[in-house]
DNA sequence: CAAATTTCAGCTCTACTGAGATTC
DNA sequence: CGAATCTCAGTAAAGCTGAAATTT
């Protein structure tokens, strides 16, 4: 047996946690890309949001079809486009966050608060682990 | 600011970890289920496995011309096929098992034992409460 | 020239729906 | 008959590669 994760159904229930929790796709984690740290270019969203640079032209598109964000050419560099969110795209967000909020809730509810700062910390520090030094482990 | 998990990032290190612990697709997992629960009929390795049963017909296709499972028909109940490792199943799965366990080794680094412990712990109650269980290993 | 950026076409894998045929 | 089981076709979303065009 596996020695320090259980096995099949941790993957299962944490992919299910979490994308309960914050990645709904594309669709969602750009847009909150966006939200968290401003305006970017393409290539920078990419990096930011984890999202591949291919991957983004259309998923840009498709939410700049929708009025969520917006396009616009970098003055200072003809190879970019600014992506910046619109008022509409603010607004889905936050329609958006009330039922996040809930599934945040549901699932470390069997956590004490102690606990859950715990899971936090342990797990910002795996993360500032692998994001600040050379590529992850898979 | 989202309350008990960090924001994005948070997702991606752990579905990255988790994935880099045990979901190495239908190709592992199926296998995995097998071996963990024994032969089983294709809407049992489903349940088991939480591959998809329409999505199993075509796994256990390809496995099966590799000579890593078996599939013979239920004499007791002719809807079913009894799905089995095969010694080279069993095999394959031994030598997969290796480069597993080193990059479970790879993902918690930064953390002592201890918090190693701890992180398992913490995500095992989470897994078990999710899963409306109260035993430990699966 | 090399490097960065955007775009496009194509691919794999996971996961789901819907429908059919067979057997219980 | 209804329900379970296996199978197949089609779909969608995430994620990747490779390559072209433009600009720095």
């Amino acid at each position: 047996m596996p020695s320090w994760l259980l096995t099949q159904h941790a993957h299962r229930l944490v992919a299910e946690g979490f994308s309960a929790v914050d990645a709904h796709g594309y669709d969602y984690r750009l847009p909150a890309t966006l939200e968290e740290s401003g305006p970017a270019s393409q290539a920078g969203l990419s990096r930011r949001s984890g999202i591949h640079v291919s991957d983004l032209v259309a998923a840009i598109n498709e939410l700049a079809d929708r009025g969520l964000v917006e396009r616009a050419p970098d003055p200072s560099d003809r190879r970019r486009n600014i992506i910046s969110l619109t008022a509409a795209g603010r607004r889905r967000l936050r329609r958006l966050e009330k039922p996040l909020a809930d599934s945040q809730e549901a699932l470390p509810a069997p956590l004490s608060p102690e606990e859950r700062q715990q899971l936090t910390a342990l797990l910002s520090r795996l993360l500032d682990h692998h994001n600040g030094r050379a590529g992850g482990a898979a």
